[in-house]
DNA sequence: ATTCGCAACGAAAACGTTTTCGTGTTGACA
DNA sequence: TGTCAACACGAAAACGTTTTCGTTGCGAAT
């Protein structure tokens, strides 16, 4: 078992000093050819590799992104974290991720522990308990210490950085008119409670598109889904919780739900009710993951592209990083420095498949 | 905005070395009450964290582990991720993710990438090309370098490190056996092709348990699919392919699959050729996923607990670090030195639901 | 009066780099 | 012969810590 080997180690084995080593292995012309073909070959022979660490300390940036999210075993968010990381390393950046767990304390934990030089810049979606309390403190504060933040997906107005958002007002008008346009006119919503933002949003959208439609809204059919209680593990609960809104709604010929679950089971409670899909009742759910995609009838979805909002997060947060290097050149006063924030909308996109007709 | 605080700028705004503010920091009882207190209340002040690259460099760890992994958007991996996060941070420990992409070129990239200096030590599954190619080179030099490796799910016996599998032959063994309790004649195999060995080792478990049960298997109940094609996006051709195989065999009563996917699209198959599940074919794949779940009718597992081989691995690697830390202060020769590997396997769990009886 | 011991602190090395700024040795040129 | 530039290399600082080993001052003991 032999450690790595280091430039003092080189230096020593070949008698010449550190300097010399590490302008030879640059290929600095201050050093000669013969000392530079010897060092080179040395170096190679032992698989010479600078350390990250020394570099980190010595660059003051670590070229790795720190990925805070709620949950990873979720098909949105790690679609997330593959376009990240796809950009990240093509770009030169590793990535670490940590996990909030939808706890608002994990979350400042986790904030604080990268924030010591770990990583140059945070991605990261809001945990629900977080956007509950609505104290983004930490947030702020990590700005204020110089580190960029990307938000994606859950943001929220009272931070001031960039975002990556998907257009889920739009998404969810697109769903219902498609909806209206196949010829439904008792179409239900299935969402959640009101403090996660997406489920706002997408609950406006689908009140929009009725307006627009020229439908009134029925709040009977509207159905909130409490999901503060861990739904994954009480899917009885939930399956009977729609039960118990179809059988009061006998009319409902559409549905629409915020995520693929409630779509999905929808589905199967219909189907359980004797209704036919989509002949009996179309069904639409946001979030295109595996289950939309696998189940029978195969569901028709509103793509968040969720690899996409991955992608552009790493850029935006990559380019101000390295917009902060350039700048360390220059004087920049305070006011000249604060730039204006980006907000990318990632669009939504309809996969039709065999739950609309 | 103002940049992280650090020891020597404390020290020089209280005009005391930087060796008194460390040691007062860290209450050593070099350092008077006086000093101490001064030291503390301006250091919470100005919210002093000590930089962790700095600590890295001296200390020459980094209490970070890397994970590499063939694949993010998919459930097991997933799962797998949540244990070591849990576990590692619960002891102190940050969690890097590298994405092989199942390339053995980026696999090897990225341990590069990571092992200079950036982590501790892998947790790590091996990609499908790597498998394929049976060069593990790059694994054993990681090793040889002092870098620990833990090998979860796809393992090898070509490296010589701590390992997490799953007890894929038993698991197997049992499904099979349940389809023939059940009272299936014409159990239907669907599987991947040999290299990797979890498909090898449900296969031979799907054989034995036949075998045991006295019932000849049949090669042409066994259906391999080529995997090396990217079946997510060709799903159709799985479709098909699974529809001739039913057609050729009429006589299938039970399926089992090695995993859900094959096992979800059998069902699906299945139904549109009129058979009726469990009553006409039950069917059990391997791998609990999502689509397990929710799919109707619910799918019979065979459960790989990717979660508790998270928190294994996790244990298993943070384990020999301190092994390793405390190893250091005595003096081992090579021999003594060459420990044991450990081999932890996770026993499977049949979790019952609709697709059997 | 000298020695001793202790309390309280500072200097410096070390971790592994990169980079700036010397410094000594050539050779050419006036 | 003396000057100067170019060449080839080394010393040292810096990044931010921790830790070992001084060093100072002072009261007590001999």
């Amino acid at each position: 078992m032999k450690r790595k080997i280091t430039l003092k180690q080189i230096a020593r084995e070949l008698d010449v000093s550190i300097s010399t080593v590490s302008k030879a292995l640059s290929n600095s012309k201050e050093i000669s050819e013969d000392t530079t073909k010897k060092i080179q070959a040395f170096a190679k022979l032992y698989n010479y590799k600078p350390n990250n660490i020394a570099l980190s300390l010595k660059n003051r940036k670590t070229k790795t992104i720190g990925i805070l999210i709620p949950e990873i075993v979720h098909h949105f968010f790690s679609t997330v974290i593959r376009g990240i990381e796809l950009i990240a390393n093509r770009r030169g950046y590793n990535v670490i991720v940590g996990l909030s767990n939808e706890s608002f304390t994990k979350e400042i934990i986790n904030m604080e522990m990268l924030a010591n030089g770990s990583i140059d810049g945070f991605i990261l979606s809001i945990s629900k308990e977080t956007l509950l309390k609505q104290d983004y403190h930490h947030f702020n504060a990590t700005i204020n210490q110089g580190m960029p933040i990307v938000m994606f997906d859950r943001v929220v107005s009272e931070v001031d950085c960039d975002k990556v958002i998907v257009d889920d007002f739009n998404g969810a008008v697109k769903a219902v008119k498609k909806l209206v346009d196949n010829g439904c006119k008792n179409i239900a919503l299935i969402t959640t409670m009101d403090y996660v933002s997406v489920g706002r949003l997408r609950t406006q959208g689908y009140l929009e598109a009725l307006g627009t439609s020229g439908i009134d809204a029925n709040s009977n059919l509207i159905l909130k889904i409490d999901d503060s209680l861990d739904v994954e593990n009480h899917l009885d609960d939930l399956e009977n919780e729609i039960a118990q809104f179809f059988k009061i709604n006998e009319n409902i010929d559409g549905v629409f739900a915020v995520n693929e679950l409630y779509a999905v089971t929808a589905m199967k409670v219909a189907r359980k009710l004797g209704l036919n899909i989509p002949n009996d009742v179309q069904v639409i759910g946001f979030t295109d993951g595996v289950l939309s995609k696998h189940a029978t009838p195969s569901l028709t979805t509103v793509s968040q592209h969720g690899q996409k909002m991955g992608e552009q997060a790493a850029n935006l947060l990559i380019d101000r990083l390295e917009a902060i290097d350039a700048e360390s050149d220059q004087y920049f006063t305070n006011d000249e420095r604060k730039s204006d924030f980006i907000k990318v909308v990632i669009e939504t996109e309809i996969i039709e498949r065999e739950s609309t007709k």
